[in-house]
RNA sequence: GGGCAAGUGGUGGAAUGGCAUACACGCAGGACUUAAAAUCCUGUGGCCGUAAGGCUGUGAGGGUUCGACUCCCUCCUUGCCCACCA
């Protein structure tokens, strides 16, 4: 019989769903085992990028379940987002409408591949039943002041018409549309991640089963920098100008100070103290129409603010004030010391604009004193202070902390350290999310909706016309309201949150789905939580995964869990391309998954993804790699038709070494060089020929990898259960010792001859046979051995 | 500019101090077939050699070691992340 994977995969995916083989269960005895992938967007149709995601996670999965864990392995969809507005705007539809429609094929692509999750347990954040909890979370985060309004410069993209989160703006553009990024002052809602930046660092240090490079990015995301904040006083004014260094150790050097374009100073009384001041509000202004990417161009603009100046507090130099917009205004305080001689940006302005410079850090390599007039570029490195004042001498590191506290003790400095994280900006202008619970009073104010009132439900027929901002506000029945607090009329706000909301705490939600009393379930989140293996794309190293870490430590402070981090491990696969590049619609480099399915079946598919890279690096993919896999699997289905009576021992051999190999490669994720064992003992098989026990073994090490394939030879095989429940195979130690070993016999580091002898010989014996050996006379003979190097049962090296 | 990965046959990749290139793709040859496909078997880094065999070989150069794809240093290249971040 042929090995018609058509017919195979439907009906095990049918016996699958009616058995209920993959429903966590409720009450165990049983090791838990929680895996989880990033959620989908759903998009209607899944792409390679989800085929390998996903794939890799329910191998480990089932083989977790063959291992006999109670495993958790459940879907859901990520439905907030722009694309279902877009798709309303363009097809007249609603949006809910046709993301459900979505959801629906995109269950049947997923289905198809045969993975096994627990769909009991599926949620959509667009449902009301999970965006429910998306408000209560809200107003419990308002609560304690973690959730908060304010008016600030946010980021603002002209085309999808919204404010954009710090983690949004990509490169100055927007990360969906790429448009480039305005500012615009706004009221907008916050969440103050500032406030759990030092948790957030710190606690990355218990994340040792991360990558590390995704700890390196969200380090650096979070940016601590150790600094301090020097004092610089006005010549005329006693007024303060914090400026913030992390290299304070150059502070004698500093030989102008520039403050960012946005700087309240000049907004103050001290304006009309500057002489040309029409020249400096000139450039204020173009400053501020500029995007961010118009202000990172090279060249370094500037003007002088003539009429006042500044103190260095060191050395009380005189010293002008400069406005530049290279000082960015949310950064440090918006005020920098120029040091130009040690820095290459303060350098190039000073050249510019014929600044003077002062070299207070010589070099020790360089013999001559380095000379202000000569400097090619700034000096940025280590070295000895001079020209400064009693720190001359000591090396610049040791300076850092002693001019620090002599700073600090004079009441001049204060040592601090910066962050780069800003508190995150969660409201859109956009329909398709979740509303945010607040309603504006005239007398009252702000009000939250009271928790009794959820959810705020998203009206269902609100008008697409693609302008004029968000058509929330055009609902009539939504905005306005009663205010809950006075009763009297009052207006709804209309904002959405963003979905990164949703996302935050999606992983807690499955382990008690359908639970209406709270978003999820202490006791269920406690049996399940954390999540034990966590997998999904690099391009959520910062985004995500920092918002998911920040919820869960918020629900610590409420007592609603007892863990810090979320995820112990994490697995960021790699891209799948096609000729070298991302596979994508613009570049029109696209395979389809379910054309691979039609045409060679799902297990193919699953075999191709898990054999051709390991997990992490990027996948290259191969029409004729396809064809390999597909045959693989026609190769082992050929065996079951010559099965002997008895296997010979070698072939056991065989069998208990692959089985090691196997599960070991499999713990670890090593599934490309599983396969590549699998592969091994199939062709050990052909050479020797299986009997029933080998083959099963085989059989069931394919469970995880082709679980349909595996599933239909089990059944062959005639067993009643599912190869899911099947023991998986046992390795004993005895077949793996072998009596007698090859070694490799090398002289002087190169190899000339090997040798078969008993196991375990000791090195004396080894000697006697080696100088037996005609094969390596020419190398020693007649030259003193100097030293006879063994590794048991391994190699010998003799050195002459 | 800073940080992190990575660099191995014609290709995807394996080996993390001990036989470099497992496994697969491709290619070549053979068997089966009237023939083709499918299948099965064999070979396949480079150079020299009829062969036995020798030399050489993991981005480049140096170091540690009896022994280095693997560890250390310098450099080059590619990818990713961050970035006028003070």
């Amino acid at each position: 019989m042929e090995y018609n994977f058509k017919e195979i995969e439907e009906k095990w995916q049918k016996i699958w769903q009616e058995k209920k083989i993959f429903t966590a269960e409720v009450k165990s005895d049983k090791p838990k085992y929680y895996l989880l992938e990033m959620f989908p967007y759903p998009s209607g149709k899944i792409h390679m990028g989800h085929v390998r995601n996903y794939t890799i996670a329910d191998v480990a999965a089932r083989y977790r379940l063959m291992r006999g864990f109670n495993v958790l392995h459940p879907m859901g969809f990520d439905a907030f987002g722009q694309p279902a507005e877009n798709a309303a705007i363009k097809n007249r539809t609603r949006p809910d409408i046709w993301t459900h429609k979505c959801i629906d094929w995109m269950k049947i692509e997923l289905k198809k591949m045969g993975f096994s999750y627990d769909w009991e347990r599926e949620v959509s954040t667009c449902d009301s039943s999970y965006y429910k909890w998306n408000q209560w979370i809200f107003l419990k985060m308002l609560e304690r002041g973690i959730a908060y309004k304010k008016a600030s410069n946010v980021n603002w993209c002209p085309v999808c018409e919204t404010t954009l989160a710090n983690e949004e703006v990509v490169d100055g553009g927007c990360w969906r549309c790429y448009a480039k990024v305005e500012q615009k002052e706004l009221e907008q809602w916050f969440l103050k991640t500032t406030e759990y930046k030092e948790r957030l660092l710190e606690d990355l240090s218990q994340l040792k089963e991360w990558p590390q490079r995704v700890i390196a990015m969200q380090t650096n995301w979070l940016g601590k920098s150790q600094g301090v904040e020097i004092y610089f006083k006005l010549k005329k004014d006693n007024k303060t100008i914090p400026v913030f260094t992390t290299r304070v150790d150059t502070i004698f050097g500093a030989t102008y100070i520039v403050l960012a374009p946005e700087h309240p100073l000049l907004k103050s009384n001290i304006k009309y103290q500057i002489s040309n001041i029409n020249e400096v509000f000139d450039y204020i202004e173009k400053a501020q129409n500029k995007t961010k990417l118009e202000r990172t161009e090279k060249d370094k603009t500037g003007v002088e603010a003539k009429g006042i100046k500044a103190i260095n507090p060191v050395n009380n130099e005189e010293v002008p004030i400069w406005i530049a917009d290279y000082v960015l205004m949310e950064y440090g305080t918006g005020a920098i010391m120029a040091v130009p001689a040690h820095d290459q940006r303060d350098f190039l302005f000073a050249k510019e604009h014929s600044l003077p410079m002062k070299v207070v850090i010589q070099p020790s390599a360089v013999s001559h004193q380095l000379s202000a007039n000569e400097l090619k570029e700034a000096y940025e490195g280590d070295g000895a202070q001079i020209n400064s004042g009693e720190f001359n001498g000591l090396p610049n590191q040791e300076a850092k902390t002693k001019i620090a506290e002599w700073m600090e003790k004079k009441g001049i400095g204060k040592i601090q350290e910066h962050w780069r994280l800003r508190d995150w900006l969660i409201s859109r202008q956009r329909y398709w999310g979740t509303p945010i619970p607040i309603i504006y009073c005239q007398k009252c104010g702000i009000v939250p909706v009271p928790f009794e009132n959820l959810p705020v439900e998203l009206p269902k027929d609100a008008p697409f016309t693609g302008e004029g901002g968000s058509p929330l506000g055009k609902v009539k029945e939504f905005v306005n309201v009663n205010c809950p607090k006075c009763n009297s009329p009052a207006r709804r706000e209309t904002d959405t949150m963003a979905t990164f909301f949703d996302s935050s705490w999606y992983f807690l939600r499955f382990c008690s789905a359908r639970f209406e009393n709270g978003p999820f379930d202490k006791e269920k989140a406690k049996y399940w939580m954390p999540v034990d293996q966590y997998i999904g794309g690099i391009e959520h190293a910062i985004l995500h995964l920092l918002y998911a870490r920040f919820f869960t430590k918020f629900f610590k402070d409420l007592g609603m869990v007892s863990f810090d981090e979320p995820f112990c491990r994490l697995l960021t696969q790699g891209m799948v391309l096609k000729d070298g590049e991302v596979m994508s619609k613009s570049r029109g480099n696209i395979v389809d998954p379910d054309s691979i399915i039609k045409n060679y079946g799902a297990d193919t598919l699953r075999v191709f993804v898990l054999f051709a890279a390991p997990p992490e690096t990027e996948l290259e993919w191969d029409d004729r790699g396809i064809e390999g896999a597909f045959r693989f699997l026609n190769r082992v289905w050929r065996i079951k038709d010559n099965l002997k009576e008895k296997t010979d021992g070698s072939l056991a051999k065989v069998m208990h070494k692959t089985v090691k190999k196997v599960t070991e490669d499999i713990e670890n994720f090593k599934f490309n060089t599983a396969i590549a064992a699998l592969m091994e003992f199939v062709n050990a098989i052909y050479q020797s020929g299986a009997d029933r026990e080998v083959f099963s073994s085989l059989v069931i090490m394919l469970g995880p990898i082709a679980p349909h394939f595996s599933e239909e030879l089990w059944e062959t095989l005639g067993n009643k259960e599912s190869v899911c429940k099947a023991r998986w195979p046992k390795y004993d130690p005895a077949f793996l010792i072998e009596e007698n070993v090859t070694m490799v016999v090398q002289v002087n580091g190169k190899i000339r001859s090997k040798i078969d002898v008993p196991a375990g010989r000791c090195e004396d014996r080894l000697k006697e046979i080696v100088l037996s050996d005609t094969a390596l006379k020419p190398w020693i003979q007649g030259k003193p051995f100097k030293k006879f190097i063994v590794v048991p049962d391994k190699l010998i090296n003799i050195v002459v």
